[in-house]
DNA sequence: GTCTATATTGGGATAGAC
DNA sequence: GTCTATCCCAATATAGAC
């Protein structure tokens, strides 16, 4: 047994790197990868960015583990593997919302890395294509089966509904990052569903 | 007479300075502000980094030329002066969004200066933040004259109708960015205001 | 596993010649 | 106005001692 706790010498290395990568998505979510550094991810968890580098051996290697754990603790949370109801939609991704609204600094992580992934060159641009096609494609899933329930607005497609709802939902979080008080994401998508659905959130 | 024209030994100062904020507003938008170096701005217009800064004194400065400069395109194509008749308010934004697709650099250099300017100790964060509130502003009287001609749809609020508006608008263009293929940015735009409005766009 | 020391690169900005 | 040369700083990454 090498992991005996959370701390001490013994914590082990699958802790450290956990503790890394915590750190790393925190200031990648405050700073931009570009502009966040090795030295303040290391600092945060108490070691030179020299160690850092041995539990990952670059900055970009850093930047995939944040990324993976990101998207499995997602998955973890929206159960998509379980079968949705059509009805419950809706309020599936209203909870992840809400859920977003309660850990700022995830909104921060997934935001900021979406805009800067569109600047040229930038590591993480496919994952972020690949992401963002992934969530149409399992939004786009979602509304289907409300339409065939028929519980879209009149004249919505399912198409529509999804590449809508995604574009509103990623605006209100920047918007929500610029000025938190300005606007209440949460409500913004409430409203949106209220007017594309004919189901009540 | 000082400038005698767009080019040559002559062609003056002020036509330096365009150049330098039209190749800066290039490199901001395709690589945002902290990435985008002088010495690539400075390589465009065909000059050193070090004469570039003999025209603006800092990067900072530049910015702030570049971002003025946006600021006084956008409201010489809006004509916000001229009073909109409420319900042609939707159809002006509409030509707004399509004069931007028809000019993908504003694109970037909107989209990816707004995400990056809610990062740590950005020089632009107020700068986006004033604009946001302001835009909101315009937003809510152009929905508010529509609201009291009756031509919101029903249960849509014009504060409502003007975050979403705003927000789904910032989230279209950044996906447009990260993949040009999978959605128009225009559409989405009629689609939200046949759901908010009464008018035809 | 962690540190110190260092290599290397690239950035913004300044000084001064022409 | 523009260039060359230079300064200073911060960053990622590597080497090697402990």
């Amino acid at each position: 047994m090498t992991t005996t706790g959370k701390r001490g010498p013994y914590r082990g290395t699958a802790a450290r790197r956990r503790e890394i990568v915590d750190a790393a998505a925190e200031v990648f979510g405050e700073s931009g990868y570009r502009a966040g550094s090795l030295k303040d991810i290391a600092g945060r968890v108490g070691i030179d960015a020299s160690s850092l580098l041995h539990h990952f051996g670059s900055k970009h290697v850093l930047l995939e583990a944040v990324l993976a754990d990101k998207v499995s603790r997602d998955a973890q949370a929206l159960h998509w593997d379980e079968e949705i109801e059509p009805a419950e939609f809706p309020a599936a991704l209203i909870r992840l919302a809400e859920r977003n609204a309660a850990n700022p600094g995830v909104i921060g992580l997934y935001t900021v890395l979406l805009a800067e992934s569109t600047t040229v060159d930038h590591p993480s641009a496919d994952f972020f294509r690949d992401r963002h096609a992934t969530t149409r494609r399992d939004f786009l899933r979602g509304f289907d089966a409300m339409a065939e329930a028929g519980l879209l607005a009149e004249d919505v497609t399912p198409q529509e509904a999804a590449l809508s709802t995604l574009a509103i939902w990623d605006g209100a979080q920047t918007q929500w990052l610029l000025d938190p008080g300005a606007i209440e994401v949460v409500a913004v998508l409430r409203g949106h569903f209220r007017r594309i659905t004919r189901v009540e959130v």
